[in-house]
DNA sequence: CAAAACTGCTTGCATAATACAATCAGTTTT
DNA sequence: AAAACTGATTGTATTATGCAAGCAGTTTTG
């Protein structure tokens, strides 16, 4: 993983940065799961990230600018990790990353659930789901809509379904 | 790159297959740049993959159904590699990841026409092309409309206009 | 018809990435 | 004061990648 610069294609450009098998994962529950916190990123994730790949990967992403990081005022040693424009600019691709790993892979549908809604809502819930990003991640102010909230109210309901 | 299934996420298993820095490019050349032959992959590929990887990576394709591998009539040592509905169905994942790379990374005019291209002509244009996937790697019957000549056209014009 | 070029790979070796477990110094909570 | 939590780092082992060379069989070329 050098910035080698293989070609200037897109498709190419972006594997260099996201091609790998962790760099999304990262990416997917500070948007989708809104971890912002270190631990969280460790411990949290479904998949087990190791804290080594975890630390590299966190600093890889700021370098290349889809997040930020900065000092947690509430507590010393609390670094606060935030999605960029660059970053939020993902959650098409998200979008038709989940379609398609739901329409030919094995996913439980507790966790696709979520990527169920934002291939329906298409476009316009996208971009409701960006606007809302922006206001967490980067000071804009909070629209009405709360897609966030949309999906984690289908994601707990179908956690529940499950449990009971 | 084990089968693990770390998680039943439909983006953790579209990694787990698609999350390396190369089975993108080569599913890439094979769709937009019709290669369908080992040497063709290896030589015709800007970012120049290693003949072990590409080796490795078209096995892989094969195993997990976005591709399939068969005798080539025309040369008894000649495979030939199509894409299946699995691969073709990657069209929109392409098209989002070229808009993205296009927007935030420093890709050449030449080698981002077709993302624009693809970009611009939305689902419309998306299922078009599938349907000329479908026809040239599946057997299925060509239909009027040629994104695939179109994308080739656009490029061409724009290599002649670096040129001339 | 022999030499050259081409076919899809494989092999060997060096470097880089990943996985796993343990650890650490400082901070906050109990 | 002890325990738990903070964002990491370190060490070691395994796996992936990159690079150059080679290989047996096939087709093209002179």
């Amino acid at each position: 993983m050098k910035d080698s610069n293989r070609s200037g294609c897109p498709i190419n450009l972006t594997l260099e940065i996201l091609g790998d098998r962790w760099s999304l994962i990262v990416l997917r529950d500070m948007m989708f799961g809104n971890r912002r916190h270190f631990r969280e990123l460790l411990t949290k994730s479904e998949e087990g990230i190791a804290s080594n790949i975890l630390a590299d990967r966190l600093k890889r992403l700021v370098a290349e600018g889809l997040i930020t990081k900065e000092d947690d005022p509430s507590h010393k040693q609390k670094a606060l990790y935030s999605l960029t424009e660059m970053g939020i600019a993902l959650v098409p691709v998200f979008a038709m990353m989940g379609a398609w790993g739901r329409r030919f892979l094995p996913v439980t549908e507790e966790l696709s659930i979520r990527a169920e809604l934002l291939e329906d809502g298409g476009p316009d819930m996208w971009a409701a789901f960006a606007d809302e990003l922006r206001a967490i991640h980067m000071g804009a102010p909070m629209p009405a809509r709360s897609v966030f909230g949309e999906l984690q109210a289908a994601y707990e309901a179908a956690v529940a379904r499950r449990a009971g």
